[in-house]
RNA sequence: GCCAGUUUAGCUCAGUGGUAGAGCAACGGUUUUGUAAACCGUCGGUCGCCGGUUCGAGCCCGGCAACUGGCUCCA
C-alpha cells in the first residue's frame, strides 16, 4: 500500500529526509546523474527541485530548448557515461554564504562556473532556515544544494530509464514560472526494473477505459456528447442499477427517504448557495438564457444600452460608497462581502446616509439618477438565467424549505442518486475517473447539533459495510479542515465563519477520535460551506482517488435560512451532513473496472448468466431456452448463444465477453435434466441438476456473494 | 487552463512523398459440434478537422479539436 503522502507544503525535515529508503537513494542519486547529463548537453540549464518519488524521481528544469522524448536517448547516453564513470557522492557542508556566493555565480546544479546566478538554487538557499546547516552533493564536476542523502557512487545505480516530460510550476504555484519536470524511473538491477516495468503492461490491461470500451461498459462520443460526457451502454446500465439497488436497500433500512429533483434551476438558487459568488462559478457549465425579447433585437438593444448606463452610474456610485463606508468613522466595513453581497451592502449603507441627510449633493444626485435608470430598467423584462447543477444540496434545501419543520422531523435524511454536471477543465478529464456529468449517491442529513455525532458515525459506519461488500481493504480518511487566513479578502475560500468553523471542526475530529477510525487530517481542503471527510483509496492498479465524501455543512442551510422550530418554540438552522458512500456511479464504477479487473463478481456482473448449445438440434434449444426464460423470470441477466458455432468457440467468446457462469447444454445434459456449469476464469465445474444450479444462482445473487 | 506526446476500418495495429493494408469483429454461406477460436467468401476508410508546401501528402509545415501522460484542481 503506498503510504499517505505528506499533505502540507512543508518542507521535509533533516530527520525525514535520512528516513529515505535504498530506493529513494538510488533515484534521488539518478536526479543528479540526470542534471548532470543535461547539463552536457546544454549548460545553461536552470534546475529546480529533482526528489524521489512514488515510482522514481523527477528533476525540474528551465530551458529554452523543449525536451522531447527523442532526446531521451542522448541523455541517456550522457547519464550512462556518469554512471561507468562511477563517481563518489561526496558531501559538502558550506557555510551560508558561501552557498550564496555560489548560487550568484551559477555554480550550484551546474559543472562549472556560469555567468549568471542559478537563479532557483539561490531562491531555495535564501528559503532555508537560519538554523539548519547547508550542504552540497557533489558527484564529478556536477555541484548541486542537497541535503542528501545519496547512494554512495554513480555505479550503484543498477538501472534507469526516462520515461516521460511533463510542466510543472515551480514549487506548484500557478503564478510561478513554468518548468519542463522530466520523469524518470531507477532501480538497484535491470531485473527489478523489468518487473516494473511488466507490472505497468499488467496494468494498462487493468485500465477502466480499455475494460469498459471491450466489454461494452460505456462510450465516449466527444464529438456528438461531448468530451467528459459518457454514453452509459446496456452493460454498463446493469451495473448502475444494481450499485442503485445497494444504495436504495442501504439507507431505506436507515431512515432515508427518496426525492427528486430537476437537473437545473435559477441563478438565484446559486447566489442564495454560495457556488457563484465563492469560487465555484468556473467549475459550473456557463448559464442558459431565457428571455423575452430574444426575437426583437431593436428592444434588447435598448435595454443593452440602459443595462450600461446603469452599470457605469452603479459603478460611481458604488467607488464613493466604499470610500465613504471603509473611511468613516464607527468600522462598518464588511471584507467578508463579496460581489453581489458586498453591491448590495454598499448601496444599502450609502441610502442610509442620504436619508439621515449627509451625502454629499453631487453623489445625492448620482444616486438619484442610478435609482431612476435602475427603476427604468427594471420595467424591461429582464432575461433570467437558469444553471446545470452543480451540487444537489440547493434543491434539498429547497425540499427542506417547502415544508415547515419542527425538531420532531430531525434527522430528516434526504436522499437521490442526482445528476449533477460540472464543467471541468479540458486537461483534467479522464476516462470515467473525472467527467462532466455525474450520478452522486447523494444524501443530505438535516440535524440537530446533539443528534450530529450519532449521524456522523451512521455514516461511517455505512461506509465501512460498503467496502466489506466490495471487498475494498487499502482506505484512508481524510479529514480537511479550513485555513483560517483565507475566510475574507481576495483570495478567501471559506465562509467567514469562524466560530462555526473551530465549533463544527472540533465536533467531527472528537466523533473521529471516539469512533477509532483511521484517519490523517489535511488543513486548508475544506469545502467552502464546512469540513469534510474524502475516502481515498487505491485501485489495484496503485490509481489513488477520492472515491467518496462526507462533508459537513453549517453555512449554507443559513444562507437559505432552513429552520425547524425547536421544543422551546425558538426557530433555530439545522445541521447539515453532506454524504456520497459511493461516490459518484462514474468514477465508482471506474474504480470497480479496475478493482475486479472486469470480473465482476456474480450480483454486479453486467452479463451474469450465457446459456450455450452444444449444436442447434431443436430439442436442444428448446430445452436452453426454458433455462433463459425461467431465469430471467427472476430478474437475472441471462443471454443465449444457441448458433451452429463449435462448442469451443461459444465457450471463447464468453470467456473473453467475462460472462461470469456459462451454462453448457449438450444433448447429454438434457436427457438427464442437467446443465454444465463453467465459471468465468475458474474452467468447468461439471453436470448439475438445473434446479440447483438455478436456485444457487439466484442465491448468490441476493447474498452479494463476493 | 498550462506543457509534451498521440490521432489510419467498429477494435488492435502495419504503412519513411508515387494506386490505403493485416488480424479480430460484422454480414452471407458451408459445417452439427462436449469446455478458450471449424472453413470459405463479402462488406467496411475524405488516413481527426481546416489550411499550406509539392507535379503529387496518411507521410513535410501551420492552426484547431479530441485523446494520453503530467502540472494546477477535484467526487
Amino acid at each position: 500500500m503506498p503510504e499517505p503522502e505528506k499533505q502540507s507544503n512543508e518542507r521535509k525535515t533533516l530527520d525525514d529526509r535520512q528516513k529515505m529508503t535504498e530506493l529513494e537513494r538510488i533515484r534521488h542519486s539518478c536526479a543528479h546523474v540526470l542534471a548532470t547529463a543535461i547539463l552536457r548537453l546544454w549548460p545553461e540549464a536552470q534546475f529546480a527541485a529533482g526528489p524521489p518519488v512514488e515510482n522514481g524521481f523527477y528533476y525540474d528544469v528551465d530551458l529554452p530548448h523543449r525536451i522531447a522524448p527523442e532526446d531521451f536517448e542522448k541523455i541517456e547516453a550522457e547519464m550512462k557515461k556518469e554512471i561507468k564513470a562511477n563517481n563518489v557522492f561526496e558531501k559538502m557542508v558550506v557555510p551560508r554564504e558561501q552557498a550564496l556566493k555560489d548560487a550568484q555565480s551559477g555554480r550550484l546544479a551546474a559543472l562549472g562556473e556560469r555567468g549568471f546566478p542559478s537563479k532557483f538554487k539561490l531562491d531555495i538557499v535564501q528559503n532555508i532556515p537560519e538554523h539548519e546547516p547547508i550542504s552540497y552533493y557533489k558527484n564529478g564536476d556536477f555541484i548541486d544544494l542537497c541535503a542528501g542523502p545519496h547512494v554512495m557512487r554513480t555505479g550503484n545505480i543498477g538501472a534507469f530509464k526516462l520515461t516521460s516530460v511533463a510542466s510543472a510550476y515551480y514549487k506548484g504555484d500557478e503564478k510561478n514560472p513554468q518548468l519542463q519536470r522530466i520523469y524518470g524511473t531507477a532501480f538497484k538491477n535491470k531485473t527489478e526494473m523489468e518487473a516494473y516495468f511488466n507490472m505497468l503492461e499488467e496494468a494498462k490491461k487493468r485500465d477502466h477505459r480499455k475494460i469498459g470500451q471491450e466489454m461494452g461498459i460505456f462510450a465516449m462520443d466527444p464529438d456528438y456528447t461531448g468530451p467528459g460526457l459518457p454514453l452509459w451502454l446496456p452493460k454498463g446500465g446493469a451495473i448502475i442499477e444494481e450499485l442503485e439497488k445497494l444504495a436504495k436497500e442501504t439507507e431505506f433500512a436507515a431512515g432515508y427517504q427518496r426525492v427528486r429533483t430537476p437537473h437545473l434551476a435559477k441563478e438565484k438558487m446559486y447566489l442564495t448557495s454560495g457556488h457563484l459568488p465563492i469560487l465555484y462559478a468556473e467549475s459550473m457549465f456557463p448559464p442558459m438564457e431565457l428571455d423575452e425579447l430574444k426575437n426583437k433585437p431593436e428592444k434588447r438593444d435598448e435595454r443593452d444600452q440602459l443595462g450600461e448606463k446603469v452599470e457605469k452610474l452603479k459603478s460611481l456610485v458604488l467607488a464613493e460608497a466604499d470610500n465613504l463606508v471603509t473611511e468613516g468613522e464607527g468600522s462598518t466595513q464588511r471584507t467578508d462581502l463579496v460581489g453581489q453581497e458586498r453591491e448590495k451592502f454598499l448601496l444599502e449603507k450609502i441610502r442610509e446616509i442620504r436619508d439621515e441627510g449627509n451625502l454629499d449633493p453631487g453623489l445625492a444626485s448620482l444616486l438619484a439618477e442610478f435609482e431612476t435608470e435602475h427603476g427604468n430598467l427594471l420595467m424591461m423584462p429582464q432575461p433570467t438565467y437558469y444553471y446545470l447543477k452543480a451540487m444537489n444540496c440547493p434543491h434539498h434545501h429547497r425540499i427542506f424549505a417547502a415544508e415547515p419543520r419542527s425538531y420532531r422531523d430531525l434527522p430528516l435524511r434526504l436522499a437521490e442518486y442526482g445528476t449533477c454536471y460540472r464543467y471541468e477543465q479540458s486537461g483534467e478529464l479522464f476516462g470515467l475517473m473525472r467527467v462532466r456529468s455525474l450520478n452522486m449517491n447523494d444524501a443530505h442529513i438535516y440535524c440537530t447539533e446533539e443528534q450530529f455525532a450519532a449521524e456522523f458515525n451512521a455514516v461511517n459506519e455505512m461506509y465501512l459495510k460498503y467496502f466489506k461488500i466490495f471487498g475494498i481493504d487499502k482506505y484512508i480518511m481524510r479529514f480537511s479542515t479550513h485555513d483560517p487566513s483565507r475566510l475574507t479578502g481576495d483570495n478567501a475560500k471559506f465562509v467567514n465563519e469562524p466560530e462555526l468553523w473551530k465549533k463544527t471542526e472540533d465536533l467531527v475530529r472528537q466523533t473521529l477520535i471516539d469512533s477509532k477510525i483511521n484517519y490523517v487530517e489535511v488543513p486548508n481542503e475544506a469545502a467552502f460551506y464546512g469540513p469534510k471527510i474524502d475516502v481515498q483509496v487505491w485501485s489495484v492498479i496503485g490509481r489513488e482517488f477520492t472515491l467518496a465524501t462526507n462533508q459537513v455543512d453549517f453555512a449554507v442551510p443559513k444562507r437559505f435560512g432552513l429552520v425547524y422550530r425547536d421544543r422551546d418554540n425558538t426557530e433555530k438552522t439545522p445541521l447539515c451532513i453532506h454524504r456520497a458512500p459511493l461516490g459518484t456511479h462514474e468514477r465508482f464504477i471506474g474504480f470497480l473496472i479496475e478493482h475486479y479487473a472486469g470480473n465482476f463478481p456474480l450480483w454486479l456482473a453486467p452479463e451474469q448468466v450465457r446459456v450455450l448449445t452444444i449444436g442447434d438440434d431443436e430439442a436442444l434449444v428448446n430445452y436452453a431456452k426454458l433455462i433463459v426464460n425461467e431465469l430471467r423470470a427472476s430478474m437475472v441477466r441471462a443471454e443465449s448463444d444457441f448458433g451452429t458455432d463449435k462448442i469451443n468457440g461459444k465457450i471463447q467468446r464468453a470467456e473473453q465477453a467475462k460472462v461470469h457462469t456459462m451454462l453448457v447444454i449438450g444433448p447429454r445434459d438434457m436427457e438427464a435434466g442437467n446443465v454444465s456449469v463453467r465459471v468465468h476464469g475458474k474452467g468447468s465445474l461439471g453436470a448439475k441438476p438445473k434446479a440447483e444450479v438455478i436456485t444457487d444462482i439466484l442465491q448468490a445473487i441476493k447474498e452479494r456473494r463476493p
